[in-house]
DNA sequence: GCGGACTGCTTACCT
DNA sequence: ACAGGTAAGCAGTCCGCG
């Protein structure tokens, strides 16, 4: 038994000391190898990176020897420096270089004191001892990872390619077309050098090919005791019972390890993976440590927090040691030695992501909902605790785990390890950190670069603040920091020939055509103080770009006037448009957050009055636009922070106002969609439209919500099915018959309890956890505490489904309900307020329905039709 | 001691 | 851990009521 361990042990062992060859001596000489992760290591106190191979499909190692070293800055000049204690007397100082920075803050160039350090951890972050930054007075660029700002010094992108020739790093010799560079740029005639440069830096990065990726999804099972317990990773007091491997190369492996009762069982398993099993534990340890040395990428769905550090602890525990664990745990991340480690869990967390790149089809960030919405098949249910399942039955459902979690990085022409690549190309982040961290985390990281490429010093964020001060405007909502955008009170009733006009991208437009940057809003300069920003104490620079201006306004015009409109074009060839959509997603991801992050505290350039300046300027924006409308004779139903609802408006006078934008403005207003007629209540951010196609559109509205119980969703859903058939006001009446008839359905199946149990479910999200409310006790955390006593474990973000009961407390859970105490009032009074939003616009009567069907069982019965 | 008016909390949505 | 604006339902509180 020994001896065998001892071999297996042996294995590995060699398996590193081939990767420890190979990453120094192939790494000096590669051919268009993708830079994908950089870090840094302790022992050799330099900065690393990894690169992607595409054709070998693996990864090297490249150990920075140009001799670069973590530094920060100061204003102070050497001699000042040394009278400071502690500081070239700290073991990790090494010596003082003097640069000249552009200080953006006061638009002038200044002389700064460069404290050259040892290693990272002297200048600040986590650990004990005294930091530099700490020591003295003020310091500028210490709060930036070391190997980020490496990165940004040598003007390195992640996820693009590069050759290494005898040690050097060059870019790789890939090209954009001439073609294609004077096509786009025709489209920006009008803008200057600097502008352009932008656009063609970006050109560069969005028309790079993306490799194939090799990849592999891990996933571990657990077995504990207690059904309704998650297994404790830093304990791993359990064992692991089955791990599944499956690569993107066909690769699949499903390791179990062998236990006393526990049967065979008849599940048929999936063609192509190799069942394996094993005896001990640690030998099948060992199987998947080969796989996390030779695969490049490795997939996980909360591998960050589990998974990954489970195997770790486990192995420790069972007597590896710990530096022959391909494992890294961190903080906040669990990382590899060899390959990179992709958490999908962490990627589809972001609400960027979700809402912006996969339009909300998500709402719970499990494997199971995400891969439902997205792939269409789910995870595999499971009756029985972990323990008692057989064999096949725990093979099955490690695999389809591992299975769905690479398929997430399959679909649709591996769309998500192309948005992966694209915003790493963007924020400048590798892709294990652009994975982990949030829009603001990306745009920081992007403006650093954009900083050091230009010899900017990067401004301290309390200087911001000092110099440009807080917010002028007063805010709707209490507890806001700002006002925000102009909604218009909606016009009730029906419209027909409704146009939807916007302002294409309308916060980065605002950016862009007003110079909108932190250093920019109330510069230095007294000859800019009559360049006022409308209705705001504040001015905006003339005589320099802003940085922001300029970064988020290139983007914006690719996006708009390029990438958008090739993702559609049908002369391009399929792949072509899908990579053109990938790019036009990820910029739009980008773009919506460009605005907020500068009104976000945890931003590093948080700046209010830049903020306010774009919110500002956007209710000028629509607040002309509606005059003008109106002096054009149309009428504006509705409109919303960037958009216009005209009633039957003519080519001409859309021609006319489109123009006068164009002109007047500077600003892009086109039309969005037209609406065959659209239902307004008087409620705003709640409306219908009907598409000419039939198909509708619904916003806000109760019917629509997630948290609806389906009945009502279903009934509403049909009750607008009957409104899309509508063409013509004369149509009208037939739907509104139809209409009563879907409503006195849904109330009179709602009073004779036809509806299912699981039907009249609310769902609803628990925000916190179960002992989190404590100003109240909403009705879901009422429902969730009942789980809790039953044994159930409820987590934030779960989604706990009630029914409304008679009684005290009014809630069940409806797992723990029956038919019989649901309380069919609160329904009926549910369901009379959903249908009202769009009731009462088309003219009908909600109480007037209902009072007839009660005639109508009464003295008609069921056949009975209303003329009215 | 009860019920209506009110405020505040919470979730889900829109842009 | 991007922003602010809006709707809705319920929980909890206050106040009048001789």
């Amino acid at each position: 038994m020994h001896t065998e361990k001892y071999d297996n042990l042996n294995t590995l062992k060699k398996t590193f000391e081939t990767i420890s060859t190979f990453d120094t001596a192939i790494a000096k000489n590669l051919f268009g190898a993708y830079l994908i992760s950089v870090g840094y290591n302790k022992e050799k106190k330099v900065a690393y990176l990894k690169f992607y191979e595409p054709k070998s499909k693996r990864i090297f190692f490249w150990y920075d020897e140009t001799g670069h070293n973590p530094y920060c800055l100061s204003d102070l000049k050497p001699d000042e420096l040394k009278q400071i204690d502690n500081l070239i007397t700290h073991p990790g100082f090494d010596h003082f270089e003097i640069v000249e920075k552009y200080d953006p803050l006061k638009d002038k160039f200044s002389k700064l004191t460069k404290i050259v350090t040892k290693d990272p951890a002297s200048i600040g972050g986590q650990g004990g001892g005294r930091h530099i930054r700490d020591i003295i007075p003020k310091a500028w660029e210490a709060n930036i990872r070391y190997y980020e700002s490496y990165m940004y010094d040598r003007g390195l992108i992640p996820c693009m390619p590069y050759d290494v020739k005898e040690g050097k790093i060059v870019k790789s010799g890939y090209r954009v077309s001439d073609e294609l560079l004077k096509e786009i740029n025709s489209l920006f005639k009008d803008e200057d050098r600097e502008f352009l440069d932008y656009i063609n830096q970006w050109i560069d990065l969005f028309e790079c090919p993306v490799p194939d990726f090799r990849r592999v999804a891990v996933d571990i099972e657990v077995s504990s005791p207690v059904r309704t317990r998650v297994p404790n990773p830093e304990t791993a007091s359990e064992p692991i019972v089955a791990i599944s491997l499956i690569g993107s190369d066909g690769f699949g492996k499903n390791l179990l390890l062998k236990r006393d009762g526990v049967k065979e069982g008849n599940e048929k398993l999936p063609e192509g993976v190799k069942v394996e099993y094993y005896d001990r534990e640690d030998e099948m340890l060992l199987e998947v440590f080969k796989t996390l040395l030779d695969y490049p990428i490795v997939l996980t769905f909360n591998g960050d927090d589990f998974d990954l550090p489970y195997i770790y602890h486990r192995a420790e525990k069972i007597g590896f040691p710990r530096e022959k664990i391909p494992i890294e745990v961190g903080r906040d991340a669990t990382l590899l030695k060899y390959g990179i480690h992709i958490d999908l869990y962490k990627f589809f967390f972001n609400r960027s992501m979700q809402i912006y790149a996969f339009s909300r089809k998500y709402t719970e960030v499990t494997l199971d909902a995400i891969s439902r919405a997205l792939l269409g098949t789910g995870k595999i249910k499971i009756e029985k605790p972990i323990s008692e399942l057989t064999y096949s039955e725990l093979a099955n459902y490690c695999i389809q785990d591992a299975t769905i979690t690479l398929d997430l990085t399959r679909f649709s022409d591996n769309l998500v390890m192309r948005l992966i690549t694209v915003l790493s190309r963007i924020s400048r982040l590798s892709m294990e950190d652009v994975t982990r961290q949030g829009v603001s985390g990306w745009i920081k990281s992007l403006m650093y670069f954009e900083h050091r490429k230009r010899n900017w010093l990067i401004p301290r964020l309390e200087d911001i603040l000092e110099i440009k001060g807080v917010t002028s405007t007063k805010a709707i909502i209490e507890g806001k920091k700002y006002r925000g955008a102009t909604v218009v009170k909606p016009s009730p009733g029906v419209h027909f020939n409704v146009a939807v006009l916007d302002f294409a991208s309308l916060y980065p437009s605002i950016i862009k055509r007003w110079n909108l940057s932190y250093e920019t809003v109330l510069c230095s300069h007294k000859e800019c103080k009559d360049n006022v920003i409308p209705e705001t104490p504040y001015w905006v620079c003339r005589k320099r770009k802003g940085i922001t201006s300029l970064v988020i306004g290139s983007l914006r015009d690719l996006r708009v006037k390029w990438y958008k409109l090739k993702s559609k074009d049908k002369n391009l060839s399929s792949a072509l448009r899908n990579w053109y959509d990938v790019i036009q997603c990820s910029l739009k991801v980008i773009l919506n957050a460009s605005y907020g992050v500068f009104g976000a505290e945890i931003f590093a350039f948080y700046c209010p009055p830049v903020a306010e300046s774009t919110a500002s300027i956007g209710r000028y924006l629509i607040n002309k636009t509606i005059e003008e409308a109106q002096k054009l004779g149309i009428e504006v139903v509705y409109g919303d922070t960037d958009s216009v609802f005209l009633e039957n408006p003519s080519a001409k006078q859309i021609d006319e106002l489109t123009k006068w934008s164009r002109e007047s403005l500077g600003m892009e207003l086109d039309v969005d969609k037209t609406y065959r007629y659209s239902v307004f209540s008087t409620r705003k951010k709640n409306y219908l439209g009907v598409y000419p196609d039939g198909s509708v559109d619904i916003k806000g509205l109760t019917g629509k919500k997630k948290n609806t119980p389906n009945f009502l969703q279903s009934a509403f859903i049909e009750m607008t099915k009957t409104l899309g058939e509508v063409k013509t006001p004369k149509d009208f009446e037939d739907a509104k018959e139809k209409i009563k008839r879907i409503v006195k359905e849904c109330y009179t199946k709602m009073k004779r309890g036809e509806y299912k149990l699981e039907d009249l479910a609310f769902n609803v999200t628990m925000g916190k956890s179960t002992e989190g409310y404590i100003k109240t006790t909403p009705q879901h955390v009422k429902a969730a505490r009942q789980l809790s006593e039953t044994g159930y474990d409820i987590k934030p973000g779960d989604i706990i489904s009630f029914v409304k009961v008679i009684g005290s407390p009014g809630v069940k859970p409806t797992q723990l309900a029956s038919s019989q105490e649901i309380d069919s009032e609160k329904y009926m009074n549910y369901i009379e307020s959903t249908f009202e939003q769009v009731l009462d616009a088309i003219g009908l009567d909600f109480n007037e329905i209902i009072g007839l069907t009660r005639l109508e069982s009464f003295l008609w019965g069921e056949n009975y039709t209303n003329k009215q």
